[in-house]
RNA sequence: CGGGGUAUAGCGCAGUCUGGUAGCGCGUCUGCUUUGGGAGCAGAAUGUCGGGAGUUCGAAUCUCUCUACCCCGACCA
């Protein structure tokens, strides 16, 4: 490709409202160029670096065996009133209407259509496991979109969905894609890790995210410093340092501690640290048999925080968990939060593990200004229930006993989970089994965020130039510049020849041809990240050499010209 | 959806407080010079000052209203 006739639409400046690295630079490099909140046009030279993820994911996807299919990103409502999401999905559904007034809305995902489909055309067991896959458009309505590409409305999505006749098959599928999606990742050039991670309503353990490791990621992934374990915090079981409850030493005492509210200021005012403290949070509890809901106490150490996920799941507390309001606390006890306690609570009381380890305690005193130190469980205060109810920290033990736990940041890019029968049977979506048995199938889901892919891999790799693409989603592998190629028709003849020769061999290679300043092009490139470069000149030619420079190698090297072809075939084969 | 902020040329911004008819840098176009790290000189084009309504002799500037966008908070590829 030409420079001179290929949109290089490279900006000096940083547009105002890009935040995010990514969104930056691939705004700069003439990447992307937003149209609306959360929508954005991909430019030439942004399309071929999706292109090439997209092109990566589908030979790997080709290769496990999947089919590829190509689904409408326009889906009829009655679908979706049908497996129940019309109601559940809220407001990140783009509902519309066709000129018949006919309900629709714009895919978020496809569990729906695919279903439907494989329920029409698959019949008998002898056809399954199959894996369909797409990749597609797909809108989601997000409340706040930001970070440029990364957390776009509209944006692109492998989706696929196997089918199976037992769940043996949908492990080994599963297996298949978990091993499929570390190919992906890897060839990508990316820092990944596959996470355990939460597997909404469905249950088990059985869902894996894929991660890209950035600073600037939105989830915590908790590690393990000795084993490969890793987890999505949501998920991640804490386990307490100890399992061993040192006896009672002081005798509980009642302490004034007027307008301390918060655990810092109560820590603060009576110069203990957190973590001989106890918070108290009240939450909804489940409903009982008669389908009435009471209150039900939360208490945590004084350091550590609620996740509210894992606590949801608790089958003696409301989901989604629900806050107990000031007026209900002040009416059962008394007084408001902040002043909360376990000692004497009129209901149920579920302790979290290390808050169950701890003695000689500080909490509330349920007494609006006063405290209670020297609490101790059993004696003075009734344990319900002990339960994983906190998010993981930094310096925890390790789940898996091997190792302490550090917390790092990441991008999520896959996601990989059993679905079980859950929209199957929803959608009555059966085969016939070897007895002639109408069987509902069971389902595995497993998603890639190509476009996200983009902006995650950027996010790991740029520098204060630009970019620095992995050589395998470059949008370019090699660029040439021709120095003074207007006055020199040697350099330019030599040019030609070696873009004409590296194309030949089957590289992609950019040849800046355009009227620019030298420092004009070298910035360009390596803003845009190509990641070989190759400078011609007089001077060079003179002794028959050109000039090579990797994208992030401290200096270039003269090379001969004849070895140049050569040289970067070597680089580029990958 | 709640809270905060912004809207002036393609991009980045000043001007708004204190009303007087629009400016800077970058980019773009033309010509000449220049050509190893975002060139120099000379010239040129480009604005419903986000939209609407109002106050005023006069509004980018004051008032009201609508809209878009950005940032902070309970979720996902």
């Amino acid at each position: 490709m030409r420079a001179s006739r290929f949109l290089i639409a490279t900006l000096k400046e940083t547009p105002a409202d890009a935040e995010v690295i990514s969104h930056q630079l691939m705004m700069r490099a003439g990447m992307i160029r937003k149209l609306a909140s959360g929508l954005y046009t991909w430019l030439p030279m942004g399309l071929r670096v999706l292109r090439k993820v997209e092109a990566i994911v589908r030979e790997e996807m080709d290769r496990s065996g999947a089919q590829e299919v190509l689904m409408p990103a326009v889906q009829p409502a009655e679908l979706w009133q049908e497996s129940g999401r019309w109601q559940q999905y809220g407001a990140e559904l783009l509902r519309i209407k066709d000129r018949h007034e006919r309900e629709f809305c714009v895919g978020p995902t496809h569990e729906e259509v695919i279903t439907d489909l494989v329920r029409n055309e698959l019949k008998s067991y002898k056809q399954l496991p199959a894996n369909f896959y797409q990749i597609q458009t797909k809108f989601r309505d997000e409340r706040r979109p930001r970070f440029g590409i990364m957390r776009a409305r509209e944006f692109l999505m492998k989706d696929a969905y196997s089918f199976h006749l037992d769940s043996s098959s949908l492990d080994e599928t599963y297996e298949v894609m978990r091993a499929t999606y570390t190919r992906i990742f890897t060839r990508l050039g990316l820092d990944f890790r596959a996470v355990q991670a939460d597997s909404g309503s469905i249950g088990g353990n059985s869902s894996h995210e894929f991660h890209v490791l950035a600073a600037s990621g939105e989830d915590d992934i908790a590690f393990s410093t000795e084993s490969d374990f890793a987890a999505n915090i949501e998920m991640a079981e804490a386990c307490p340092h100890t399992t061993q409850r040192p006896d009672a030493t002081l005798t509980l005492t009642k302490v004034a501690t007027p307008g301390q509210k918060t655990i810092d200021e109560v820590s603060a005012f009576l110069k203990l640290s957190a973590d001989r403290t106890v918070k108290t949070l009240v939450v909804k509890a489940a409903p009982d048999d008669q389908g009435k809901s009471g209150l039900v106490a939360l208490v945590l150490r004084g350091d550590h925080s609620l996740n509210e996920i894992k606590a949801g799941k608790h089958p003696e507390i409301a989901s989604p968990l629900t806050m107990a309001t000031e007026a209900e606390l002040i009416a059962s006890l008394g007084c408001g939060p902040g002043s909360i306690g376990p000692v004497n609570l009129p209901f149920p009381c579920i302790v979290d593990r290390s808050a169950a380890m701890l003695a000689d305690f500080t909490c509330g005193a349920n007494e609006e200004g006063f405290h209670l130190c020297g609490v101790n469980w059993d004696r003075d205060a009734k344990i319900t229930r002990i339960a994983d109810l906190r998010n993981i920290t930094d310096g925890d033990p390790s789940p898996d006993g091997k190792g302490h736990i550090v917390i790092k940041k990441g991008i999520e890019v896959g996601h990989i989970f059993k679905l079980g029968k859950k929209y199957s049977q929803a959608l009555n979506a059966s085969v016939l089994d070897a007895t002639g048995r109408a069987s509902i199938m069971e389902m595995g889901c497993y998603g890639i965020g190509v476009s996200r892919v983009v902006a995650s891999a950027i996010e790991q790799n740029h520098d204060d130039k630009g970019i620095i693409w992995p050589v395998s989603i470059a949008p370019f592998q090699v660029v040439i510049i021709p120095l003074n190629s207007q006055k020199s028709e040697l350099v330019t003849q030599t040019s030609e020849q070696l873009y004409v020769e590296l194309q030949a061999q089957g590289v992609e290679v950019l040849l800046d041809d355009r009227n620019e300043r030298p420092g004009v092009k070298f910035a360009d490139m390596e803003l845009i990240g190509i990641p070989h470069r190759i400078v011609i000149s007089d001077r060079g030619l003179a002794n028959n050499e050109v000039e090579y420079k990797g994208r992030t190698d401290p200096e270039s090297q003269n090379m001969a010209a004849n070895d140049i072809c050569a040289f970067i075939l070597a680089q580029t084969r990958y």
